[in-house]
DNA sequence: TATAATATTAGTAACGATTATCATTATGGT
DNA sequence: ACCATAATGATAATCGTTACTAATATTATA
């Protein structure tokens, strides 16, 4: 998590890009949280401070910041994206009832990447491990 | 991949389905390639067999024939859903420039599932593992 | 500091993938 | 054949996301 103002102006005009207030709260929002939250709930929270912000600029800052490597983005199947301020490479546990996403300490083996590496033609740069399952609260057999 | 019809039928059966020949049309096509189609490409394909179906029934189909675990969802940031008939865990590579998938005969290892088990109270009952970068087509530094 | 060039924003309209609705048709059981 | 129920096709609605635009802010230049 980068939270050195200096460092994530720098990232963004490697890319072109300048540090405008809206920017630096919808960053400063994600990064208040680990519950990898969705466009809305960011906008909800970045209006508190900035009233007249819109939606608009949210997705256009989000995209940004992906862009500059600041956040990450994460989405699931038929449903919206969600955003994580955790740049760092880490697997998720998304809920598959309630869609609650906790991180997991736990990477993947570099020996893995580099078998994956081999097995294709494709020049590698990234990957994601996602495991899907039921969390303590909608898990039915947990008297929770 | 599931090709037997009598066990097609009977899993759709199991979550209070029938098989129709829309359903079956639609699976056949998704299993007749390699290449995790989006929506819309399954409809033009099943368009020559059945004419008349209506892109709402490709969409109804491929939740339901999921729901079955007749095939599985995939998708990416920002984009449409894919689809994969072959239901067998194993890793995708993903050209982040044209969204090129491919597989990647690989699969975690199970030591890891264990490991991820451990390190949270979620009850997992299954995950993805994807590899993002350039395939050929789209790496700068290859002639091809 | 004035001025010009450019970037960013708020507000809103448009888009497009997916879902919902509903009248009609097909299917399975008696 | 009859009934109950499931599935379909056609189409409308939904909703997350993008695109557009005029106004505002920032930076560069003189
Ligand atoms: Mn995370
Ligand atoms: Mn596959
Ligand atoms: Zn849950
Ligand atoms: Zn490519």
């Amino acid at each position: 998590m980068i939270t050195d103002q200096e460092e994530i102006s720098r990232r963004l005009n490697i890319k072109g890009y300048r540090l405008t207030k809206q920017r630096l709260a919808v960053l400063k929002v994600l990064q208040s949280t680990k519950s990898h939250p969705d466009a809305n709930w960011i906008y909800e929270k970045v209006r508190k401070e900035i009233p007249q912000v819109s939606l608009g600029t949210i997705y256009r800052t989000l995209g940004i910041l992906k862009e500059a490597g600041l956040l990450r983005e994460l989405n699931y199947a038929s449903s919206l994206s969600h955003y994580d301020a955790n740049t760092e490479n880490h697997a998720h546990v998304v809920c598959t009832n309630c869609g609650r996403i906790d991180d997991l300490p736990l990477s993947l083996p570099h020996k893995l990447e580099v078998q994956a590496s081999k097995a294709t033609d494709f020049l590698i740069a990234d990957h994601r491990l996602e495991f899907y399952g039921l969390c303590p609260h909608c898990c039915p057999s947990s008297a929770d």
